[in-house]
DNA sequence: GCTATTTGTTCAGTGGTTGAATTATTTGAC
DNA sequence: GTCAAATAATTCAACCACTGAACAAATAGC
């Protein structure tokens, strides 16, 4: 056999190899390895995934052990004969993730542990829009504040925060433009200065990232399937549209960080205008404003966040203009779909959000234009399905950002002082 | 300052990291550094940029130089007072890439250097569309011979080759769909089993990859401009429309390598029946049958390699139909491309294959629609210039894959058996 | 209780990097 | 022309982390 298929990938090491970096990139070969494993593993076990030797491994559990990164698990799994094996867990004692969340009619903040597992979770209702930035932003930090008192009584510590924002942020956390808030330009890192800081620094883990919320929902929803797809589109149906591509189990943020804003992508070019400055985006066929004119309902009677529900108590009623509005809202974002899918040659799509609740009535209508459009299709169907967190998806994703970091990095965490 | 805003990358590394893997890395790093450098740097420059010791860097270099993958360059660089540096170029006789292209109207063939000089290159023209694919690739296999014969003359030895196809290629090699070519289900390895290999087999470098041509053709966009972005979107215009993703200097080919599919874009829903089954895609109003329609001629008249050269001969005289048909195809285009763009945040569009020729009349309606279109064009302008090779991206892009597999991983390479 | 079996640790050995000292080679000043 | 300063590259003992084999620990099955 002379010839062979290969991927062109050539990402090399950008970096140097030093002495301590071997023992460095074990720590995160062998931390990634018992994340991943669905049963708690053995050293031995880890060893034979790995490649390494049980000395190895076991010098680098060590650390792990030391650093309350690793944990022994009570009772130990059973083998059969020989020796029992000691299985190893992340800790559920030890470095924890903030979630943050501000949207037009609720803050939120949550805890994940190291094990994904969500510790704390608190959701304040209001309607923010005619709250001031720094009011908001005051006001999220006593959530924050509450959050990590009770993450500190359950034994865990704050390594880190993530803040989702329903708008465009750069690379220095200004939000330049959050439409459905009414931000633009402000500058979220200053406005929290002021503040006590949300978390005690670690090295190398950055004390507070602003994000996109539709990336971050994406984010959570890698984080709660265990062993769901590594490579999907996330589409966040809201009051606008955003969209968060995961590739290989990592976020797809773009150069600027600005990807995925898929409801501006044009479905009907020459069709409604939209507050874009363009013509027949996504948004003005597929937003929550469109859909809820469509099936007669006014969104003044309304709180953004009730209109899926609505929607969707509507729909199962068989409410016919409902019924009608979905069918077109979900026909739009299947010619969208389509054209992502084409591009990227994804395999999976999750509706996410305010769509999660009313994929139902989206689904068929999105399959029907992804598999008539996408070329593709018929070696390889995609698979539309709903997400398994709904809207709370951002809130844990941001958090889970954040653990996610320390598993495929541990030494700055290991390397604290204290 | 207890803010800082980062990327969200967990991309740790997947395998472990063993005692020989350390001198594995480096050679990988150092390479990599000597091809990066824009000018021969001396052992102690890769020292300073790679944060290495000299030490290091000198034995890591001893054994690039032994495998013949590095050498140094006469006269050496001048560098003011001190001890001369010795300049470290990649080496111009060690191994090479062999890229091939089947294509509907000329086959070609081309060799490529580690440094990334075109060093064999020749183009047959045949129409293939009536020849068998055993025959297309029987004569595509005398073409390699030659090609590596005159390699060889040179003192270069080939490591791997690349073939780019315009059509679907599946991971085993298997050509799914080859419209233009009249081509489905065609193995291309069990087809090039009865011949003599094209290149001797190097462990860990792939004897053969089949790729889609638009994929290798924005890789070789990526080769050919030292300096230019590292993220692009590269469209090649021919009958079919495709285009390649590189993302941070690879290419990114999507779950099973049928990325690119930007023809089949709806761009008018309702539109055009397109013989994929969908209404309205991008090919339809800007693939090359399209325009010739569009600007009153006959496709019959010229042989598809042509077209582009007349209509932009013709655009050039002024030529109504011909301007007209261009504005109206970089229209789509456009609406297709600030999809892309709002997706994806791309900041540069490279216009390649046949529409290299024709960019002054295709930018500007493809401008005017994105800047229109894409939500973050006000913060961020994006780019949209030709391509530098042109018609023969794919080939060279084919080639350079090769070699930039082995500057990447140079590991095989060196352990080969001779 | 004995054996087979598996887990986890210990320890000398080794590969590869480190850092300082050394050699090599040039420029520029006196 | 000679010497000092400067930079490049090499040499070598030390050290760090992984390796592999031997060994101790703990259990199931007979």
């Amino acid at each position: 056999m002379w010839q062979c298929q290969g991927v062109i990938r050539p990402a090399a090491p950008a970096t140097a190899v030093r002495q301590g970096s071997l023992r460095e990139l074990n720590l995160a070969v062998v931390l990634g390895r018992i994340a991943a494993a669905p049963r708690p593993p053995s050293r031995a076990a880890v060893a034979a995934a790995t490649g390494l030797t049980r000395a190895t491994v076991s010098a680098v559990v060590d650390d792990l052990v030391a650093g309350r990164l690793v944990g022994e698990s009570e009772p130990a799994p059973r083998t059969g004969a020989g020796r029992p094996a000691r299985g190893l867990v992340l800790a559920g004692d030890g470095p924890a993730g903030l979630g943050l969340e501000i949207n037009v009619d609720y803050l939120a903040a949550c805890v994940v542990d190291l094990a994904g597992e969500v510790r704390h979770h608190t959701v304040r209702r209001a309607d923010l829009r005619p709250v001031s930035p720094a009011d908001a932003l005051a006001r999220l930090v006593g959530l924050a504040a509450a959050a990590r008192a009770d993450a500190e009584r359950q034994g865990l510590t704050l390594a880190g925060a993530a803040l989702a924002v329903p708008g465009l942020v750069d690379a220095a956390g200004l939000v330049r433009l959050a439409p459905n808030l009414g931000w633009r330009d402000v500058p979220v890192p200053d406005l929290l200065s002021g503040h006590p800081p949300l978390v005690e620094p670690v090295p190398g883990i950055p004390a507070l990232v602003v994000e996109n919320e539709a990336n971050l929902a994406a984010l959570g929803e890698l984080h709660a399937g265990p062993d769901g797809p590594v490579s999907f589109l996330h589409v966040s149906g809201e009051v606008g549209i955003g969209a968060g591509i995961v590739l290989d189990g990592a976020l797809f943020r773009g150069v600027r960080g600005w990807s995925g804003e898929i409801g501006h992508i044009p479905v009907r070019p020459d069709g409604r205008p939209c507050r874009c400055g363009g013509r027949g985006c996504l948004e003005r066929y597929a937003g929550q404003e469109a859909v809820l004119a469509a099936a007669g309902l006014d969104r003044a009677d309304l709180p953004a966040d009730t209109a899926a529900t609505r929607l969707a108590d509507l729909a199962l009623a068989e409410h016919p203009a409902t019924r009608a509005a979905l069918a077109e809202a979900g026909q739009a974002l299947g010619i969208a779909v389509a054209g992502v899918v084409n591009l990227l040659d994804l395999d999976t799509v999750v509706l996410g959000g305010g769509y999660a609740l009313l994929t139902p009535w989206l689904r068929p209508p999105v399959l029907a234009e992804v598999s008539r459009r996408v070329l593709t299709a018929k070696w390889s169907p995609v698979t539309v399905r709903s997400s398994a967190l709904g809207p709370e998806a951002a809130v844990v994703g941001a958090a889970g950002s954040v653990v996610r970091r320390i598993v495929a990095d541990p030494v700055g965490w290991l390397n604290r002082t204290g």
